[in-house]
DNA sequence: GTTATATATGAACATATGTTCATATAAGGA
DNA sequence: TCCTTATATGAACATATGTTCATATATAAC
């Protein structure tokens, strides 16, 4: 049929599971979905990051306190929770010259449980 | 108290909030424990690796299918299946010269889910 | 105002990571 | 055996990313 679906030299043969292709083709989310949702892991997927996320997992801590339980410095830390704010994965308020941070909703949690859990039984 | 807990120059003051730190170091899993899952998250946190994995949540693909479904290079496709089944995302079986992938578990179909439902919500 | 402290941020640097290109391996057909 | 095709992989290259260092901003105390 269409040979507009042999998009790349991939393959010799025209398709070898067209069936296969053309339903998983209609069930993919659009390209700008899909970057929102790798972005969204590659902000977790940073050790310092999910160490801040962890820690808030227990408790609203300020830069501080993340710098002093974590042995990182000031910069870094302050550097990372930008990436978390920008990630909308944790809110602040401030009090005076001290920053607050927390998660910001619960499916964080429940993510991180979840990779937990992986990699526990893999 | 002990100044061993005043690790780093973040802070002139010796905690800002010493019971909180406490409570939360208490909570941390071990340093190794949290980089497994640093790394499970940034397998997951890649456009590509994002996009295979979708793919494979519908149906199981050969190499093939994915490089003319997703329009990348089979070179590309096969370094990131690599990739994904070090780290224990996919399966796979041999059926002559085909290789069909499929989701290794449950698992990796929640967190996607979870993480689209975060980049909806927010 | 001046000083001290908590946090934020820009620039530079080093490292990590993904793609491409070339090529190797494996399996089937002639 | 020789050729073709599907997949895997090493090396090189370009880009992305995290940390450090220096410095800026903001707020409180004096």
């Amino acid at each position: 049929m269409a040979d507009t679906t042999k998009q790349n030299g991939a393959c010799k043969t025209m398709f070898v599971h067209e069936e296969t292709v053309r339903a998983v083709m209609k069930s993919m989310p659009r390209e700008e979905r899909l970057y929102e949702l790798a972005d969204f892991f590659k902000v977790v997927g940073d050790t310092t990051r999910i160490k801040i996320l962890h820690a808030l997992l227990v408790a609203e801590m300020c830069v501080c306190d993340l710098s002093n339980l974590l042995n990182i410095s000031q910069s870094a830390v302050s550097h990372q929770l930008r990436t978390l704010r920008q990630a909308d994965l944790v809110s602040f308020r401030k009090q005076g010259k001290v920053v607050f941070y927390s998660l910001k909703d619960e499916h964080i949690r429940q993510i991180i449980n979840l990779g937990l859990q992986h990699s526990t039984e893999k």
